[in-house]
DNA sequence: AACCAGGCTGCGC
DNA sequence: GCGCAGCATGGT
């Protein structure tokens, strides 16, 4: 059995950068962030495992807390976290990029090693992109809370409770009062009944999606749900399949950072907003990402 | 108390 | 194809 190992870190990765995106204040229900460490439950060749995770030397140091874990599982937990902090990419050519536009280089400093921390379960990743949908983060985080807590498995370790998502097949046998109760509204509480529909059938799943060809392909089969625009299709893109391209086109987020940083005047400026993301070919999803970052900072708060 | 929030659907043109 | 109202619900 498996207590910890080491993941080396790569060139232009900051822990510190993508723990304090973890820890913005939301109180995500899925991961706890304390002691400069992520603690996070997973399911691991079938069966919970918790994990934390914190700096050691040039190494991430991942010590599992509760679960058995073998030497397949530690892959398993390795490849996870290289997808979750995207440790494999080189940040290089972004800040490059970066770099060539006074408007947005600071980043390349204050943001330095900044990873777009993704959501590796396509499922979670299009519930909560559903929940977030024209509603505050902050009520956005407390509904996936509530539903998580009612539905999700928990893990227990030590005088603590993770969670793990709920499962399609359990979402799926939830009823539209019991999450109107949990305050969802009726077409939220549709939408998201009818994504674990499609999974529990087999019609969707991370797999299938990967191996539709293209983005656009992919963009299409996720928009085909009902109840998933652009936004949410590109959004989920963006931090579950990891293409580099997409842009949450839309996103009120976004528009307020492109005006703080005057890219754009107007949020409709949507010719302006394109000429500026075709110098970032292949980086969208960052630029998107660092924009969103940058509304944490005092600075770029004001609309 | 109006206006906004990490939008989407359905309708009319 | 494009624009716009209507939608629910909580936060400021």
């Amino acid at each position: 059995m498996i207590n910890s190992f080491l993941i080396p870190k790569p060139p232009l990765f900051s822990f510190q950068e993508c723990l304090w995106f973890l820890d913005r204040g939301y109180g995500d229900c899925l991961f706890r962030v304390k002691n400069r460490q992520v603690l996070k439950a997973i399911l691991v060749e079938g069966s919970p495992v918790v994990f934390a995770v914190h700096e050691y030397e040039n190494n991430l140091k991942v010590n599992v807390l509760e679960g058995n874990c073998s030497k397949n599982g530690e892959a398993f937990i390795w490849q996870y976290l290289t997808e979750w902090f995207d440790l494999g990419k080189d940040l290089s050519p972004f800040y490059n990029l970066l770099n060539q536009d006074l408007r947005v280089a600071y980043m390349v400093e204050n943001f330095n090693g900044l990873r777009l921390m993704g959501i590796e379960d396509l499922f979670e990743a299009l519930c909560w992109s559903i929940i977030g949908q024209q509603i505050n983060l902050n009520f956005a985080y407390k509904l996936k809370r509530k539903l998580v807590e009612a539905y999700g498995t928990k893990v227990f370790y030590e005088d603590e409770i993770f969670y793990l998502f709920p499962e399609p097949a359990v979402i799926s046998r939830i009823s539209i009062p019991d999450l109107k109760a949990m305050q969802f509204s009726e077409s939220k509480a549709t939408y998201i009944l009818e994504v674990a529909r499609a999974f529990v059938e087999n019609r969707l799943s991370k797999e299938i999606l990967t191996a539709l060809p293209g983005f656009e392909i992919r963009q299409k089969a996720l928009i085909a749900i009902k109840g998933v625009g652009v936004w949410t299709a590109n959004y989920v893109l963006m931090k579950t399949l990891r293409d580099a391209s997409s842009i949450p086109f839309g996103d009120v987020g976004l528009l307020k950072a492109l005006v703080s940083h005057q890219i754009i005047n107007e949020r409709k400026e949507v010719e302006k907003i394109s000429a500026f993301f075709s110098n970032y070919k292949g980086w969208e999803s960052y630029l998107v990402f660092y924009l969103w970052r940058s509304l944490s900072t005092p600075v770029f708060q004001a609309k």
